[in-house]
DNA sequence: AATAATATTTAAGCGCGCTTAAATTTAAAT
DNA sequence: ATTTAAATTTAAGCGCGCTTAAATATTATT
């Protein structure tokens, strides 16, 4: 089993579970752009080698040998990212591609250098936790869907989902960044679409979008 | 064909010919730590698709599309080399290796990126010329390899192999690195063993190794 | 020129990660 | 409960990059 492929793996069911109880087979295929079969697959693989457990329709586990192998992994993607923003001045939204590259050809003693030049960082530029060298997750504000913010109500940006770069780069015209304040001006019975206030401007954004920013209540 | 093992036929052969007229398959396959079939098989596959010409016993070419091919990953190599080891600070003998996984998974922006942070530089920290965004390559101070220096003779060094890690941790431990002076006490005519002196100390060094530095007289 | 040594190619085969198509299982709808 | 829909698995097969072993071509030695 090649350590690219596995480490793709262990790395989409990893990010599947920190949104969701349970993920899919079909929800991997989805990610990593290839067939059902090929995931079931690999699920086999990766079960007769004690990385995941799963039972169909049940969703996939990740054991102990897996969680801490994708923790690894999780933790040289967004340090690349991280660094790629902060210190290369790549854009926000080009990053996460070029992450998912590089988080499979760099040592340990690299990424540890990355982190120490950039400071310790505990969240990555998408507002999701960087993992310690150690496996300790920073913890994270609790945060929930802008979609479910009511009119009237303000929050601040806390994460926002990273899957698809154009979604990303439409935040990133939009302003809709990490740490940004937003006002809920009105919400749409029908749909649920959401105008809102950032930066002076009025902003329309589909309930599509609003399911992928997670922001904090401010009072 | 993967591009991670066509650049890595392409960079080998480009390599190649920056020390020798001749490339040979096993030569190829020695450095990728392949088997010669192989190497033979993936010459078929690359000559049909253009990039080198090869004729058994007479070595392996580069074709124009090969050639500008190796010379975009050899830039690459050799970027992410000047990077690692000026801004991020590994060391001198572990920046090939690194680069050599890099190499296969960047972007040109990054590259691009990364060479505008370090000011454009026309050498990579084992002296070899980076070919610059539209192929050209910095002129080098012609060079000989310290093996051929005689006694008596005061020379600086412009550049050396990077096939070996053992090899470039041994030179770094001796502070036989790019821009220091050397000066050959006495030559051993039997294995034309070199007995040096650098940085105010003597050092014995095997031909062997004195094949792998490359100097410059110093009159 | 004949022979030995060496380099190269061909042949056969393997594991991996993927594909599509068909079969099967589970869940949802009626 | 039965039918329908959806998710998943199994089956068969493909291309890639590699391996070892055998065959062949080139070069070096005598
Ligand atoms: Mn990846
Ligand atoms: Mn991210
Ligand atoms: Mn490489
Ligand atoms: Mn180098």
């Amino acid at each position: 089993m090649s350590n690219i492929s596995k480490e793709d793996y262990l790395r989409v069911i990893y990010k599947g579970l920190e949104d969701s109880e349970i993920v899919s087979p079909s929800m991997v295929a989805e990610h990593l752009n290839i067939s059902n079969a090929a995931v079931t697959d690999m699920l086999r693989k990766l079960t007769k080698e004690k990385y995941v457990s799963y039972e169909p329709y049940r969703g996939i586990q990740l054991l102990q040998k897996g969680r801490s192998e994708a923790i690894k992994i999780v933790r040289r993607h967004r340090i690349w990212e991280t660094f790629l923003f902060k210190v290369v001045g790549l854009p926000w939204y080009q990053i996460d591609e070029e992450a998912e590259n590089l988080e499979h050809s760099s040592s340990d003693e690299l990424i540890d250098r990355l982190e120490m030049i950039l400071g310790y960082p505990d969240f990555d530029p998408h507002g999701h936790p960087i993992p310690k060298r150690n496996g300790k997750i920073p913890k994270q504000n609790k945060s929930f869907p802008l979609a479910k913010l009511n009119a009237g109500e303000t929050a601040c940006i806390q994460k926002v989902n990273d899957y698809n770069k154009e979604l990303l780069k439409y935040l990133y015209e939009s302003k809709l960044m990490i740490g940004n304040r937003l006002k809920v001006i009105e919400k749409r019975k029908f749909d649920d679409t959401l105008v809102i206030q950032i930066d002076k401007k009025q902003l329309i954004i589909s309930e599509k979008i609003s399911k992928n920013i997670f922001v904090e209540k401010i009072k």
